[in-house]
RNA sequence: GGCCUGUUGGUGAAGUGGUUUAACACAUCGCCCUCUCAAGGCGACAUUCACGGGUCCGAAUCCCGUACAGGCUACCA
């Protein structure tokens, strides 16, 4: 039996004409220095954060170059399939603004001149060339079980040897043809393995872009190119997909750093040029002192819906990942204020190869900044965004309420030092519901301070509305005011004073408008309190005093 | 067991043989400003770059070894 025949007999139906694909998927008609990359996600979940910024570094990269960004679905594995699986990858790419040129768009679309972009579509290209491979003798049938491949394994553990399906273990690489086609008969279930050329004793070079060269040995492992059930493993559908699609980077996970030698050794074997890589380093979290990958199960931080249920901004999350893809870039953008994360240049080389720590809180300060510098209106309008989504009773009172909210979110905003109080969106309701009648007319707890007997409250807040309140004080005359009100019941007008001659006073002015401030909102700390009493206006101030002095 | 990778402060890190008495940012603490907050200003925070050797006039930076951490070693990706 030839290898043709052995082709034939193992892949009967499939054409082993690779001619007809290399033709099908031409070279692409871009620039010289374009990168065209891809994220390769798994359909097993939610989009962990580390796949995120591999994602962003991928995007980043491509844009950089005017290149190609696509999304390939990994499901070569039915076992860990997830009902909706790509439906879930693509929110969450689409959620964080991370677009793609070409790949699935929905559970059953896609847009590109490359596809199918969803492996388990792509059965019988890969059978193809498996059974091409088979023809040329680079590939064979392997008839061990499981139960076979774990003993050799334990052999291999007991002997300290190394461990895999190489050399002389390769039992079925041995096998003759009129076995192999007794087997067969017999409907022996098989596997197809790659016959490996390699040898251990040989040392390789392999570089990458991130980590620079890294000596290996020689891949000699016949590693599984198609399983029992007729789809291939990653390590070949890599190969031929990356090759067919014209990828000239591979960004991914540094769990593939190991792969590497059988990786370009099938591409050599097929005769196919393999693309540049980089290896992106996991994130970590820290636990009782230990660093550990950030993990699906354990984290609920490493879900990526996690920072849009938090109403983190996106812009906020990207300049995130930017400061984790390039460690340059926290500096150059904080001497670069006006200009945006695409006028900044990605660079392979400024990645890290250690993995950090996530670091949440850095996170919250970026969005707490960028939040900051966004106009009263936008905030508004990304607010009510993230509310109609997570907060229906919050939508309805920003709706409601439209120009009072933008005017509250204007307070000491578009300035040279805006305010920073919200540190994401789901934040905002809890610095300021005392704003809004429908959340403060239940209040009963008011965090008074050094004056709390109530009768002393009641006397300021009456002399206050009776002598002192009006509308029409600018912010100055406000404050002097509250001095005046202050002088008048024994309390000192400047805190300085105060602390001079502490014995001379009952308090000084801060302590009173600390009054004015809690029987108005219930709250010792708001921003300002005269742009607070200018927006509730004398109605409600009066109405909430009175309110407060009944009770 | 084997093969890879990584290791600079509480954190992210700059740093590629000599103006480094180790940048910058986050966090923390102190002071100032201040009607409370949030900010803002100023300052403190690694005599030392996992450890041990070596090369060199000189090392966080180069070499060797050790330790620790992570990854891979599946018909999972």
């Amino acid at each position: 039996m030839t290898n043709k025949e052995l082709a034939d007999l193992l892949l009967p139906g499939v054409s082993s004409d690779i001619e007809y694909y290399e033709k099908k998927y031409p070279e692409r008609n871009l620039d010289k220095n374009a990168i065209v990359t891809r994220f390769a996600p798994s359909p097993t979940g939610f989009v962990h954060m580390g796949s995120l910024l591999t994602a962003f570094i991928e995007r980043k990269a491509a844009k950089d170059s005017n290149g190609i960004f696509y999304l390939r679905i990994e499901d070569t594995d039915q076992k860990r399939k997830v009902e909706n699986g790509i439906e879930g990858i693509i929110d969450d790419l689409k959620n964080f603004e991370i677009e793609i040129d070409e790949g699935a768009i929905s559970e059953t679309e896609e847009v590109g001149q490359y596809g199918p972009y969803v492996q388990s579509k792509r059965k019988e290209i890969y059978q193809t060339y498996v059974k091409y491979l088979i023809e040329q003798g680079l590939a064979y049938p392997c008839f061990c079980s499981h139960e076979e491949i774990e003993q050799t394994r334990q052999i291999q553990e007991k002997r300290k040897q190394r461990i895999g399906y190489y050399g002389r273990f390769a039992k079925c690489r041995r096998l003759t043809m009129d076995e192999i086609a007794q087997k067969v008969k017999n409907g022996e279930p098989y596997i197809i393995r790659f016959k490996s050329p390699g040898s251990f004793d040989n040392k390789i070079k392999i570089h990458d872009l991130i980590r620079g060269d890294i000596e290996f040995p020689e891949n000699d492992i016949d590693d599984v190119i198609m399983k029992s059930d007729g789809l291939p493993t990653y390590h070949f559908a890599h190969v031929i997909d990356d090759h067919l699609m014209h990828t000239t980077h591979v960004i991914r996970g540094d769990e593939w750093v190991s792969s590497l030698p059988k990786h370009i050794q099938m591409f050599k074997l097929m005769g196919f040029e393999p693309p540049k890589y980089a290896h992106i380093s996991p994130i970590m979290k820290e636990e009782d002192g230990k660093k550990r990958k950030l993990s699906k199960r354990k984290d609920p931080e490493a879900a990526v819906s996690f920072y849009h249920e938090k109403g983190i901004p996106v812009e906020a999350v990207k300049l995130y990942l930017m400061t984790l893809a390039n460690t340059n870039f926290e500096q150059w953008y904080d001497c670069n204020k006006d200009k945006t994360i695409d006028d900044f240049k990605f660079d392979f080389k400024k990645v890290s190869a250690s993995g950090g720590l996530f670091d949440v809180t850095k996170l919250y300060n970026i969005s707490k900044n960028y939040i900051s510098y966004l106009k009263a209106e936008d905030v508004y309008n990304m607010a009510l965004t993230w509310a109609c989504e997570y907060d229906k009773q919050f939508a309805q009172v920003l709706e409601n309420n439209k120009e009072f909210a933008i005017n509250l979110f204007n307070i000491e905003r578009e300035q040279k030092k805006p305010r920073k109080d919200y540190s994401c969106f789901s934040d905002i309701k809890n610095q300021i519901w005392y704003m809004f009648d429908e959340f403060y007319k239940d209040v009963d707890n008011y965090e008074f301070q050094l004056i709390n007997d109530k009768e002393e409250i009641n006397k300021i807040l009456k002399l206050y509305m009776d002598k002192y309140y009006s509308n029409s004080d600018d912010k100055d005359a406000w404050f002097n005011k509250i001095k005046e009100l202050s002088g008048e019941l024994g309390y000192a007008k400047e805190v300085k004073e105060y602390k001079n001659n502490p014995d001379m006073y009952k308090g000084h002015v801060g302590d009173v408008s600390t009054v004015l401030r809690v029987a108005l909102t219930s709250k010792s700390t708001t921003p300002d309190l005269y742009e607070i009493m200018k927006l509730l206006g004398k109605d409600k101030i009066f109405d909430r005093y009175n309110k407060f002095m009944k009770n």
